[in-house]
DNA sequence: GATCCCTTTCCTGGTT
DNA sequence: CAACCAGGAAAGGGAT
């Protein structure tokens, strides 16, 4: 018996030392501010130029001149065409990138990779380091990949590669960013700074894409889906992309300008985030944390007192108790991250404000309750 | 240093 | 009776 009770407080100390340690998320992934989003600061950066763009290889006149084009990027700048500029970059996600804007689809894609399967997906560690596989040819006329620096390769021909700086790190940010945008539109005399910003979201059965600007209405004609506050029901991330702002990079890596410290990009993770981890993980989902129902956000700690005890080393306190941290839980209430399910213990729901969460990429509609 | 935000801690009282 | 739930109040602490 005591065997199995300190067999248990181990492996829970191991579990709740891998989820700290090696988890799949880190703070350090790049958590875009607020900030990141404003054109003076380009998280996503052209690559170099056609005077200051070092290709793999050398640059033919043809290239060249591709790249010129790509970066005038004329086809961005039509607000219809823009509908129908989702770039799909794997099978999981989608990349809508615009007139200096990107946005990624199905964020949780990322959120939920372990740290195995991150690596898997993504063996290449450091800047500078890529990954050549995954390559998806976007309708832009370029191939992109993702790397696990939270950066972006893009092909522009067969041989024709060069790197862009891309912080992709969606999950923590999205809610930020497109805030900032709505107190932007709610500043008279600013908003139209943002009328080319294309923030939009997708609508997954439809297939097309609903660009912001009509905050005031809830619903969206033809969308069975509705927004939520931040716009990010269907639509979770927010960055920049400045194609017309080359950022070269010095040929020694080690020289290359550091686009934006992931350091500076860091924020605490939040419990929620933490939480919704946990049910990433199949370390810990089902184990300590499942999905009662995913496509409604409902979820069920399995263990409590073990969840606490994670949260805690995240937080490193070791005081932390599950009275403490359901009480953390319940001022979500407040902020609708998360629904209280009344009359089921240790149930809680992911609500409106919270990213949009679940791999199904459903959004639950508003609760009428 | 001030302020904001997100917890953390403690608490009372209620329910399962 | 233990465990959980609800929420007030105040403080801690990180970020800006």
């Amino acid at each position: 018996m005591m065997c199995d009770a300190l067999s248990e407080i181990s492996e829970l100390l191991q579990s709740a030392h891998d989820t700290v340690e090696g988890g799949a998320y880190s703070p350090d992934s790049g958590v875009s501010s607020c900030s990141d989003s404003a054109p003076s600061s380009p998280i996503l950066q052209t690559p170099r130029s056609s005077a200051g763009l070092n290709s793999m290889t050398s640059l033919t006149s043809e290239e060249s001149e591709h790249i010129t084009q790509l970066a005038n990027a004329e086809f961005y700048t039509d607000t219809e065409q823009l509908t129908s500029e989702w770039l799909p970059t794997t099978a999981s996600d989608t990349v809508f990138a615009s007139n200096g804007q990107w946005c990624v689809q199905n964020p949780p894609h990322f959120l939920e990779l372990d740290d195995k399967e991150w690596h898997h997906r993504y063996p290449a560690l450091g800047t500078g380091t890529y990954v050549d596989g995954d390559w998806v040819e976007t309708q832009a006329g370029f191939k992109m990949c993702r790397t696990t620096d939270g950066n972006a390769r893009v092909k522009l021909g067969t041989n024709l590669t060069y790197d862009i700086d891309i912080h992709i790190d969606i999950p923590d940010n999205a809610p930020a960013i497109v805030k900032k945008e709505i107190i932007t539109d709610e500043t008279p005399g600013q908003y139209e700074h943002n009328n080319n910003s294309q923030y939009g979201y997708m609508d997954i059965n439809n297939n097309h894409h609903h660009p912001f600007p009509s905050y005031q209405d809830d619903n969206c004609n033809g969308c069975l889906q509705r927004r939520n506050y931040y716009g990010i029901g269907h639509c979770a991330g927010m960055g920049h992309l400045d194609l017309h702002h080359p950022h070269p990079r010095a040929a020694n890596p080690d020289e290359r300008p550091t686009v934006r410290s992931r350091r500076q990009l860091t924020r605490t993770e939040r419990l929620w985030e933490f939480i919704l981890r946990l049910l990433g993980d199949a370390k810990h989902n089902p184990r300590l944390i499942e999905w009662v129902d995913r496509e409604d956000g409902t979820f069920r700690l399995n263990n409590s007192k073990a969840i606490a005890l994670m949260w805690g080393m995240r937080k490193n306190n070791g005081q932390m108790t599950y009275e403490k941290l359901s009480r953390a839980l319940r001022y979500y209430y407040h902020r609708q991250i998360l629904e209280p399910v009344l009359g089921k213990k240790l149930v809680y729901r992911f609500g409106p404000h919270a990213t949009q969460v679940w791999e199904n990429r459903i959004y639950r509609p508003q609760n009428p309750r």
